[in-house]
DNA sequence: AGGCGGCCACAACATAGGTTAATCGGCCGA
DNA sequence: TCGGCCGATTAACCTATGTTGTGGCCGCCT
């Protein structure tokens, strides 16, 4: 793990990306986002970010590249929860728990941001909104697996395989990481197995039909997908579970503080005072 | 659905005894929650407190009796996401999203309290400790959710059983409701069914063996434990993952608000659980 | 260059779990 | 009291998915 100097500070990161489509955030909580992802580091590929039964210790923010968050059973059998993406979160409630009950671990090299848990509470006092739409980020990644549950539960496997692959179309264009329907997806099948509660044969199976049918294409770890409708709709997608609407009005009254009295406005451009 | 008077205001709440296994709570949080569990329904069985794509209101606290929360796809297949009970919290964030990706519904007579989403944000400002407890139980859920994802992904229908019933046990046992290892499951077999993923036919099979085995009896709705030890074994059971843990002392300086000099210590006469 | 390990691919076979259908008992409303 | 309905139970049969095993490709190390 190499620890380097910030590059980027106040570019767009993928998070700031993510949130923004969310909700208008003012150039004052862009900079305080920019300080959360001051601190960053580089990881190499098959890396643990974090290990179950381990402590947690800093909330961490995805800034490049990709992990997964598993879960393991004594014997080995393993279940991918979700595919961690950048401007994705990990550990945001860390403080919460002793311990973690799942692992994290990078299926590419990867750029992470760190800090202490403690900014999230300073966090939800002064950046108000910006702390909402951390919430809704994390809330997100719970509707994600709720619906991943779906998926394993009631789907059929080619269901479930078109269904994740319109997920992640979806997720990464939030933070322009498709061009013209392809993406990488640097994923092993095995990775995809342990997702969709599959065996690696089956997946391969199944993808292998999905190919047949000219809905994807595959070239190495570029996929494209040729017809999103018609995937979709193999997939029974309805992106509901996303969440990609932007925050209801109501938000205002609900996160930010009756304390600050500046009047902003939720969806406006307006910015608390910090 | 009928309003009614709270009746035990002050008394230990569902929501009280499983925040307090979490935190040691000061008198002042206790009736400030009470103040949020005031304005109670009573719920017929089989009604939806929420459904899916519509609009979400007020925030809900589980105070008696159980409901699932579920989703479904449009040909009518189900999957259920998890199992309210009493001390749980529906749409703890309801106010970032526009409407509900799932369906909340009771299976029993059910009393729940409501109160609206700004009080979220009151909370957070005033009352960080109560906020860090509320927040552990939503992060819970997710928890929650996760491990039944690895169920669903990776367990057997018997693996998955066992586990299930496992889990309820420790969650009820929690809020005082579990007698000698027996406790009202009111649940029809479809409804296990649909929270495991499989058909009813094969959760009718499987208590078989569960019952034949001789870890469980059941009674119409009344379920024995007769060996926790094994049945957890079976289910392969390791309740990390409910994070029943205390909080760790590390919370204060996360959640406390920096204006509050109250005095409080986060991790009071806790010690953690054996 | 050769060998090795990781990943993909596919065929042949095995099985956990799904489907269909019939029976039974309990509860409730007419 | 008599249906009628809902849920539990079980048997017989079926299929989606798992398992095992083989071969091929490619990149990497020595």
């Amino acid at each position: 793990m190499t620890r380097a100097p910030a590059s980027r500070a106040l570019e767009s990161t993928p998070l700031w990306l993510k949130l923004s489509s969310y909700l208008v955030l003012s150039d004052e909580e862009k900079m305080y986002l920019a300080d959360l992802e001051r601190t960053i580091d580089r990881v190499s590929p098959r890396t643990d970010l974090l290990q179950q039964g381990e402590r947690y210790r800093d909330v961490r923010i995805m800034r490049e590249g990709w992990a997964i968050r598993h879960k393991a059973l004594p014997d080995g059998r393993r279940q991918v929860v979700n595919f961690v993406l950048p401007g994705d979160i990990i550990g945001m409630y860390c403080t919460l728990f002793e311990s973690a009950d799942h692992s994290v671990t990078t299926l590419t090299p990867v750029e992470v941001a760190s800090f202490p848990p403690e900014k999230i509470g300073e966090l939800f006092r002064s950046f108000p909104r910006l702390a909402a739409a951390l919430a809704w980020s994390g809330a997100r990644e719970e509707a994600i697996v709720a619906e991943r549950l779906l998926s394993l539960g009631r789907r059929t496997a080619l269901e479930r395989t078109a269904h994740l692959i319109v997920e992640l179309l979806r997720r990464l264009s939030v933070v322009n990481m498709v061009t013209d329907g392809h993406f990488v997806l640097p994923v092993t099948q095995e990775i995809l197995a342990d997702a969709l509660g599959l065996s690696i044969v089956h997946i391969n199976r199944t993808l292998r039909r999905l190919r047949d049918s000219g809905l994807i294409e595959l070239n190495g770890q570029r996929i494209t997908v040729n017809d999103v409708r018609q995937l979709a709709s193999v997939g029974q997608f309805d992106e509901l579970y996303l969440h990609l609407i932007r925050a209801p009005r109501r938000l205002e009254r609900a996160f930010s503080g009756a304390h600050h009295h500046n009047g902003a406005r939720m969806d406006g451009e307006n910015r608390p005072k910090a």
